[in-house]
DNA sequence: TTTTTTACTGTGTTCGCACACACTATTATT
DNA sequence: AATAATAGTGTGTGCGAACACAGTAAAAAA
């Protein structure tokens, strides 16, 4: 059990009355210096940390967060982020924390703009911006923190402004991870870096992914050039990115894929029908990737544990908002090597990737 | 924000007061069949779910949690265990939660049950219990049954008995995974399974990654027939380890080990210096083994989540004794395949591991 | 019929804290 | 000197549920 000292134990040592000792805790002013410092004494001398059950229950105000990510239905890696979002605002609903979720249009920077300018306008407590696009959202948390709004960024490490936490991967040990993995399947020797973004300036990471795999190669003195290449599924169809693709792979004779988004699934499939020995590396567990896991047409995936970044992000926020702990300026979230043979203990297992 | 129908809103619709709501919730009796009812109605009209905060701070009762596991310096991977049980108990502290472990001999089956006689002497509220011992701790929890005190089991899966729930690896399965990492690397012909126990028919969890591995290789119809091995740090030094696996390893061209247990690290180092190219896999994130794998004298390390593990046994019985969530029977944690290149993330990661 | 038992039912206090409000000194203004 | 403004302080109520206790009516025993 813990601490059990009270508001009332401080108020009987410093000689004061709890209201004092509220007003202190609460920084609500209207306490004479001498009394300020007797109680700060007590506090520490008694070693006092709230009742965070009791407060909650004292306190009527709600604690909003607003919650600014992409579409699910634009990207299942965003799906699975807003569902370890929603868990956490579930699990934590009885702290009297409300979440709201606001959706733009990740193929549309003026969309983002809109809809964060309005989130701004109902000055939540605490935002959390899932990042598509560098600039803008830059431009956001720089609004944000004039606002003295905290926020938090995940899934695109910006490092140009501050902010109250950056949760995510870190994208250039990905590309070095991805390194590895080529490596160990000895009989590699052309391999395509495959972009899905319609302006890879404005995404670093997914940039910083390449630059990670070429730097292994390099540091490792392995002899593979990669290409790269950025396509658009959102101007391109399924087909007209597929005969892209075939073409490109039959004149550089590639043999190995790595596909930096989480959208592998939507080349794998007629991909390895057409190269049936071409090894296909692609990111997140989500539902289209699996079952081309299992049915051997992706050979491996690195997992990004999108369901869990949802959920630490409002845990975090929790944690610094509500339940007065430390939280960290950066968490990276484990890169998760998901062969054929152990995805199905990532998947389907909630209670685990929402600890 | 939640359902905030009160026990007043139920005394109000039911015509009763709250004091009759109360016995109906906790089931005190003193009730009429009548009046149960209109309350029973009341509620499930009105979709009634209970302040966990206002409930905590009315309660006095603190809820009584005993853990018992091996002592952490006889291993690593317990020791993570425990922090994640520690960090737990900590993080649920406010919910009146009060946990104390209790260690055994991991090496002394009658320490186990002296042990465990004590737990249950105290009358806990419930108990987690850390398996080394199937038959032991099969008792145990009969017991546990028998005096209806909850109990989960971690570590290693029973199946003759029924507990509220396991919380673990599928030993089976990291057998497979296993058969997989190997069969990627093209050029392995003779691998050895390692075990590390004084009694391998009283450790099934080690015994069935065995088969787990055997199997993988025979419906994969890979060519390669393990060797198995059964060593016991317990009773030999690390000297003796060395040199009784150095003449098998020479006697059978061993060019691959895998070590069932967290202890790879105690004949890794020797091993590769010996032998340069055999391709040493081993379980768990400790720090021995990491070091190892910086190194490149581990070359792949399968994480069993063990402070995650620990972390999950308290907050699945939080969940179930304090906020009345449902729990499942079984949790299957992830097997984490961790290279050079990716293991950083899973380590010093505390707020992640015990999301 | 009176007393006792049984079977219910309602009221009141408490948990630790937040916050509104009332109150008392002191100082400033007229 | 009387009044008003200011700074500081303490008290009281409520958040929603748990639980002790007092109370009432009907049934059983005397």
């Amino acid at each position: 059990m813990k601490n059990k000292i009270k508001i009332k134990d401080i108020a009987l040592r410093a000689g004061v009355s709890t209201g004092t000792v509220d007003r202190v805790i609460h920084k609500r002013g209207k306490v004479s210096k001498k009394a300020e410092d007797k109680v700060l004494k007590a506090m520490s001398d008694l070693d006092y940390s709230p009742n965070i059950i009791a407060r909650t229950l004292a306190r009527k105000k709600v604690t909003n967060f607003s919650i600014i990510i992409p579409y699910p239905y634009q990207d299942y890696y965003w799906k699975m982020i807003k569902s370890g979002i929603d868990t956490g605002i579930g699990d934590f609903e009885h702290f009297n924390l409300s979440g709201n979720v606001y959706f733009y249009d990740m193929f549309d920077e003026a969309h983002f703009q809109s809809i964060s300018e309005q989130i701004l306008k109902e000055e939540p407590d605490a935002i959390i911006v899932g990042s598509e696009f560098n600039q803008q959202t830059i431009q956001f948390v720089k609004k944000c923190n004039r606002n003295e709004i905290p926020a938090i960024v995940i899934n695109a490490e910006l490092n140009s402004v501050p902010c109250l936490s950056y949760i995510g991967t870190n994208s250039y040990q990905t590309g070095c991870l991805t390194g590895k993995l080529v490596s160990i399947k000895s009989n590699i020797k052309n391999i395509l870096i495959l972009h899905n973004t319609s302006n890879i300036q404005n995404a670093a990471h997914l940039k910083n992914k390449e630059i990670g795999l070429l730097d292994y190669f390099s540091e490792n003195n392995i002899d593979i050039q990669p290409h790269v290449l950025s396509i658009n599924d959102h101007l391109l169809s399924e087909l007209e990115m597929v005969k892209k693709l075939k073409d490109y792979i039959r004149k550089h004779q590639i043999d190995c894929i790595y596909n930096t988004s989480s959208k592998g699934y939507l080349i794998a499939k007629s991909i390895k029908g057409l190269f049936p020995d071409i090894y296909i590396i692609c990111h997140d567990l989500i539902d289209h990737n699996i079952l081309l896991l299992t049915e051997n047409k992706i050979d491996i995936i690195i997992n990004q544990s999108a369901e869990k970044l949802g959920y630490l992000s409002i845990k975090t926020l929790v944690n610094h908002m509500i339940l007065e702990k430390r939280i960290e300026k950066k968490y990276y979230l484990p890169l998760d090597v998901v062969y054929k043979e152990n995805y199905q203990f990532y998947i389907n297992n909630k209670d685990i990737n929402t600890l």
